[in-house]
DNA sequence: ATTAAGTAAAACCATTTGGTTTCATTTAAA
DNA sequence: TTTAAATGAAACCAAATGGTTTTACTTAAT
């Protein structure tokens, strides 16, 4: 890994499967550096490293509480991934087959039943409220 | 970039900015080797490598004609990454800011103007015709 | 006041990556 | 039928990447 001297993109974090996996783990709750560790066969240096990957890609922060260092996930910068994607999408499936994945997908907790009318209503919204989109 | 010898994923396949340049003018139409080589300041081999990456992770497919190769998008694999990605949208945006995003972009000319008709009419459609996703 | 936990930082290493140059092969064109 | 265009493939190279071990520094706990 080495000292990632030139600024890493977000393309470049996520492009590491072990990377991958530590945010997958920040979803759920912070973790300190050790029980991040905990998940992995390797150093505890080597997660140090990836997580600085994350942390320059913005994909994660961490704060200082005691003498452990917590990460957690900073999903906003997967934005610039998502505009990436979105940019095919144009060419590839229409907009309506991906919406029809969305929907579809959304029996998870978190999720918001899309009614209609709230389509309509952001359709027309054009501020994008909150950090970044 | 050597020989690839293990198998490249979509995410290793994006990481370099030079594929997703290529990627992106494979949107428009497919190209020869020469033509691609053309728009970067690189040699004919190192784009030859670039898109035998690429091809790896199925994001392009060639096919020779006459005594040129002619590289085409295969924009299917990006499923890999919309799938990842919706995953962390659910601890993110809700899905109804995702939608809200598109729709707000959908301002070119291949966009499906989205009524919450349709909306309605996918939300109970559970056959994702057509390739994959 | 010591000791142990948790981390940071540096030095080191093998492999991968992104590029090059060179040479060979196939196919279109003069 | 030569010749030139387009590609394929190999050998090579520097830098980046993903890992390790070692040493040092803070902070909690005994």
């Amino acid at each position: 890994m080495a000292a990632p001297r030139q600024e890493h993109d977000v393309f470049q974090a996520i492009a590491d499967p072990t990377r991958r996996k530590i945010l997958r783990l920040l979803v759920e709750k912070e973790l300190p550096i050790s029980e991040i560790t905990d998940q992995f066969p390797m150093s505890r240096t080597a997660i140090a490293k990836h997580l600085r990957v994350l942390s320059e890609a913005q994909l994660v922060s961490g704060k200082k509480i005691g003498r452990e260092k917590h990460y957690r996930l900073r999903p906003e910068s997967l934005a610039e991934l998502q505009e990436w994607l979105s940019y095919f999408e144009q060419f590839w499936n229409n907009k309506l087959t991906m919406l029809k994945y969305r929907v579809e997908h959304q029996e998870d907790k978190n999720s918001i039943v899309v009614k209609p009318t709230d389509l309509g209503k952001a359709k027309t919204n054009k501020s994008r409220e909150g950090s970044e989109f």
